[in-house]
DNA sequence: CTCTTATTGGAAATGATTTTCAATAAGAAA
DNA sequence: TTTCTTATTGAAAATCATTTCCAATAAGAG
């Protein structure tokens, strides 16, 4: 089975390198329609699919169970906001309690989600309360 | 608006405080059948989302887009197999860096979330692998 | 240029969850 | 206990992200 490079697999891979707001399929869907690039949803799902088997990207599911992307980079967990779903990017270099954790089951530091409620929703609330 | 006692209400939290492996609606729908307990599937999606938001029950989406349920208790995080799609409770006690970031994102020990691989799904493939 | 087959993408299927709304029942008031 | 208000239930239908199916397309080896 030999792979075969396409201008869809080259879009959602290069898009996804470009960028850091951990997008949806459908936003990258999208954006490219936007950018006047012929690709069809089937293809973006399949794709995204395969490049996170390949390990290239990760998957996160907020919980209105909508999956978001990212291109895998280092040193960082992901905070998943409960109220308006944005994923924020958070620098966290190793410590001891989780990679003692990441020996006994086998995950890395992408793989590090935390779920809460961001600054921006937490001031919101606060202030719609009476 | 005065809540009201009911049957099903009281299903749905007396189960999830007797078990500790964080089943999906369509389990405790199953488990209620089981038990010859009367309760619709809208009913369990229904209480458990107000059980959610009264915060004593989480909720976490695995990868295959399931929602899993757990009455909250103190002191563990969750981990995720990407594999198996199952949920295993961990013990984890305050530590530095975690609280730091639990002061500057809004979130609690129950919402601290690893997807891996377990060491049942790991073992597995390694030695499907030939 | 030809040919094989990996890849694409629209349509339809899937499956979890939510919405709608009329029927039911909890529990306060009489 | 009976009455009455309305919170709650639950079946059917709607929603929505994602997957499957499969015929048409196109990458790239020969």
């Amino acid at each position: 089975m030999v792979t075969r490079n396409t201008k869809q697999k080259e879009f959602v891979l290069n898009n996804l390198k470009n960028r850091y707001d951990h997008p949806s399929s459908q936003k990258l869907y999208d954006d490219a329609k936007k950018q006047g690039i012929e690709i069809g949803k089937v293809s973006i799902y399949r794709i995204l699919n395969n490049l996170v088997k390949e390990g290239l990207v990760c998957k996160i599911v907020t919980k209105d169970n909508v999956a978001h992307f990212d291109f895998v980079r280092k040193n960082h967990i992901h905070l998943v906001c409960n109220n308006c779903n944005r994923i924020f990017d958070k620098n966290f270099d190793n410590d001891e309690k989780l990679t003692k954790l990441i020996n006994d089951f086998n995950i890395s530091m992408q793989d590090v989600i935390l779920y809460g409620i961001c600054k921006d929703c937490k001031q919101t609330i606060n202030s719609s309360k009476q």
